[in-house]
DNA sequence: ATTTTACGAGACGATCGGTTTAATGTTGTC
DNA sequence: GACAACATTAAACCGATCGTCTCGTAAAAT
């Protein structure tokens, strides 16, 4: 033991570490998140996400290791994406902890209207083709799911304390209530091209916190 | 006007009316069914189907004009056999109103268990792939939506009638309410393998009708 | 018997899927 | 500047896809 471990000082051109690493792949994944939430994971080519960025087809399997791996790094990527946004909304101090849930229920409406409505939420997709998916989907989507629930969670507390909804309500299975509802009502938005189903299913569940 | 329209008797062998025409197009249908409920539209290719029946290619063509032709067919028969279930349940005259739509949903329930939770609604799934595919589904697959919603909001006025809601409840939007967050309920169940989801919508879903 | 139609069977072709290969470009160190 | 290591990509691979095509057989009319 103790051999020479003195920087062996490798030859050559050193792998860059970081930033260029985040040009031609960061494209894919934008690109790739945009077409996913359209059309779905088995739907989708390849070469479809590589078209639109100009990227060669080779140079895919330089940036991923395969389409699964793609997947699985866009199902990150967007959680995260998600997460932030949820946490944009329900720390938002200047609003009552209920009405941060409405703001970021019209922020989500207003996102699809952008897209007239053709894209949906990349979880929902997945979660609905996990049947033809590769297995190893499935945890991540459940984690996501998770972890939206949990901050949806606190806010739904943070309401409960501050009396706007029942003391003795399950904020628990509430969140979990939600995004259920949710992700149902993004399909049906999707299919009608219209706000209408989230407008409909928020109504019913604001309503049903008030009532209940 | 008035030409001899007494059957012209076409030469040749007929086609066969009943029946046989519930044989191998029957069989198709059947398995068509079972695949795309589980793996969808895009993601299951025509072989597969064809393969689980033992019936080769060329016999496709003959029963349907196209994949896609194949798919209408298999809207519309799914959701004929899907309002007779619901005719079943939301008809029968021993349970009260509301009781006939619990009947419902632990129906639907035991389906799903009965094959692991793997196979969902062949309507949904299509839904969230609706991106992907033809656009003469969409219609359809909007159509069989309000079917079931037209059906439902039928049983929730008896029940509204027999003072299990409340009086000034809307019923048509409470039936909208309600397959926007199944159809998201089963999503769920499909991801997670479990009637969980399934439990947690229709609780929710009943616990809002008695209250509000 | 012969025609006409229904149905079964599978090869075929064109295309497109994801993936692999080997070659080319690039940028460091020696 | 030479060369080693890394970055990038062109081109090919191979299997699967949908749909067509032809051909063979069955059955009922003429």
């Amino acid at each position: 033991m103790d051999v020479k471990q003195h920087t062996p000082r490798r030859r050559g051109r050193p792998p860059r570490q970081r930033e260029n690493l985040t040009e031609t792949r960061e494209l894919l994944l934008r690109a790739g998140l945009e077409v996913l939430t359209e059309k779905g994971f088995s739907a989708t080519g390849i070469e479809e996400i590589l078209g639109r960025v100009g990227v060669p087809k080779g140079s895919f399997y330089h940036y991923f290791g395969s389409k699964e791996a793609f997947g699985l790094d866009l199902i990150e990527r967007y959680g995260l994406f998600f997460a932030r946004k949820l946490d944009r909304h329900f720390g938002n101090p200047s609003l009552a902890p209920l009405e941060r849930l409405r703001s970021f229920v019209a922020d989500a409406m207003d996102g699809m209207a952008r897209y007239e409505f053709r894209r949906g939420c990349l979880i929902g997709n997945l979660g609905q083709e996990m049947g033809a998916l590769p297995e190893s989907f499935r945890d991540r989507l459940k984690e996501t799911f998770e972890d939206w629930q949990a901050r949806l969670a606190a806010c739904l507390r943070e309401a409960q304390q501050a009396g706007e909804i029942a003391p003795d309500a399950d904020t628990e299975q509430l969140a979990v209530v939600f995004w259920i509802g949710w992700e149902g009502a993004v399909l049906r938005a999707k299919l009608e091209r219209s706000a209408k189903p989230l407008e409909v299913f928020a109504g019913f569940f604001f309503a049903s916190l008030a009532a209940g």
